[in-house]
DNA sequence: CTGAAAGCGCTTACAG
DNA sequence: CTGAAAGCGCTTACAG
């Protein structure tokens, strides 16, 4: 065998472009199924052969080409992700959540941001739905939630792709699905308060079609119910923005003798504090706050803050060993009857930090 | 032409797999080249049969599919981003900078974690490098920077496939890179607070290795060097884990009557102010603090910090700006000469937010 | 034991 | 104007 590198292959100085089963073959002497196979330690090849190729793949470092074995395969080996922020603390835990058990199980993850916009949900999903992965793993942008069309979903699935959607999810489209009880959750969290003996509790929280925003506020109108607490709609606000609530949240907080707020996300929640400390209000004595959150800022607001914890690495987790579980025993889709998929929808526990902002 | 779905493709109840040129060609009884140029609309094909083509592809969704594209092409539009941690908000905002540059190019972005090992971020790249994308945007793993082994890095390149590093380079491997001033940065934020009157500043910084670490602690020396104020170690703390520093800090400010801290991270920042207040300092009067960061937590702590931003966003903007470029202006591999590369290093724009914790 | 052929889904230079 | 062939990099059933 003449050296590799005298081959006009090499003519660029320090370029070793990957090498391919047909060179092997061509230095080699031996065809490209004889190549494959020895690499794959067939028993058909003799040993010398096998022997021979191997070393010889070994020492130039050949590797097989992911993109071929995709097409060969007709899987890639990829999970899509689609979320709308990236930003945020929650989204990239749950993201954490995926890559371990992607990882763990030879899948790569490639992420595709919908800014909270339907349109580019609808983009994202298309192009990745050409042959570009095996399965989705996602959460609705807010826009989607807001015009309920969900076509671009419904027909990913129709294709025969697995879907997993998590915490912003939809009644409307039959997939798995990764969720908190955000009604109990949230019910929970007011009852706390109550069992402190606090009585007039305001809910801040965001606008109504964000599924988990609707759900919570759910959960505290039947903890108060529940505790014979009249329900007054006027200890409720929903901020779109959280840039410019300030002058809403003093509203809220001005003469009404509120002594707690349940807020469905933690920045919602340091803003009250802040506000409430400004009108010399003291947290906790004067007003008892708790928030929802999977984020950092909690732990370092002063005074701390109780929340209720989302466990975005435990959701990132299921929703992983959920996809990859379908798509590891997906049917060999040739003439079976059509079994009923059968979806589940899995409940992530969520329990409180009792932090300073509560006592 | 026969209806569609008479063909036995049409078995499964629900189930419309994706379309390939094979089916419509059988289907309208032309050849796949037909169907293929009908599609790009090369004008080789007559008019009728072009229209036909596309009504029924259009009819059916018709997408070619990535993969085959990409074998085809050897380009597989996707880029590769390998990171240390998601869940840090400046690298979710490095990330946020890539996605918008790549999706405005048509570009996806595929991700993997090192989790600051060695091993991860080897593993990860091997495995994107065969094939998976076009090109690397990366930032070192803490092991990485520790141990100084680049080889998985330069075998890629040598490869012919471009990486551009951001914010944890090094030196030893030449690329293009993007990266912030962390010196000249440091540097700037201790001048200032020398030019508020403070006379003792500590200095709470990372572990050597990490690169960023020691360039901003050069900084800090160089300031307090050209205003003449004596450079004490004692006033220098390097931690290891942020969990449990308070300790460490505590016995920092005890009785050194230190009147500044520039804290490397917004973490060690906020933890500093707290550990102050129990101790009874008083922040700003008694100790200014001042932070590096592209945190969320420095805008909504009490008091607020003062910070140097890194700029995230604009940072993957440019890297990813770098990367496509230089995908898609390369030489088309053939007999040409190697012209030397030249690689660029940008260097982003810092500038100082002040906030409460300064005055 | 080895290799030619077909195929994954596409494109494009080349015949006819 | 249409189609057969070659090819991207691989695997595997089938001949020999």
């Amino acid at each position: 065998m003449h050296l590799y590198y005298e081959n006009d292959f090499y003519h660029i100085p320090n370029m070793k472009k990957k090498i391919t089963l047909k060179q092997i073959a061509k230095e080699l002497d031996v065809s490209i199924s004889t190549v494959s196979k020895s690499l794959r330690n067939s028993l058909e090849i003799g040993e010398e052969t096998r022997l021979k190729v191997q070393a010889f793949a070994k020492f130039y470092h050949y590797k097989p080409n992911n993109i071929a074995l995709s097409l060969k395969n007709r899987k890639t080996k990829t999970i899509g992700i689609i979320i709308p922020e990236i930003v945020h603390h929650f989204f990239s835990t749950v993201i954490n959540g995926i890559e371990q058990i992607a990882n763990e199980n030879g899948y790569s993850v490639i992420i595709c941001l919908s800014d909270d916009s339907f349109d580019k949900e609808v983009i994202n999903m298309e192009m990745l739905a050409n042959g570009s992965i095996d399965g989705f793993i996602m959460s609705l942008s807010k826009e989607t939630q807001q015009k309920k069309d969900f076509h671009h979903i419904t027909e990913v699935i129709n294709q025969g792709m697995p879907v997993v959607m998590f915490d912003r999810v939809t009644n409307d489209i039959e997939c798995d699905k990764v969720i908190i009880n955000d009604e109990l959750a949230a019910f929970e969290a007011v009852q706390s308060l109550i069992d402190k003996g606090r009585k007039k509790i305001a809910l801040v929280t965001t606008v109504d079609y964000v599924s988990v925003g609707k759900l919570r506020t759910d959960g505290y109108t039947k903890a108060l119910l529940n505790n014979g607490i009249p329900f007054d709609e006027n200890l409720i606000i929903k901020i779109e923005n959280v840039d410019n609530c300030e002058i809403t949240i003093a509203k809220l907080l001005e003469d009404k003798a509120i002594d707690a707020v349940f807020a469905v996300n933690e920045l919602f929640a340091v803003t009250i504090i802040k506000t409430a400390n400004k009108m010399g209000l003291k947290v906790p004595e004067d007003l008892a706050v708790i928030a929802f959150t999977d984020g950092i800022i909690s732990k370092y607001s002063t005074p701390t803050i109780t929340t209720v914890t989302q466990n975005g690495i435990e959701m990132g987790n299921i929703a992983a060993k959920i996809l990859i579980e379908r798509l590891e025993t997906e049917h060999d889709d040739e003439g079976e009857e059509e079994q009923e998929e059968t979806y589940k929808t899995v409940v992530i526990e969520t329990h409180l930090i009792e932090r300073e902002s509560t006592n």
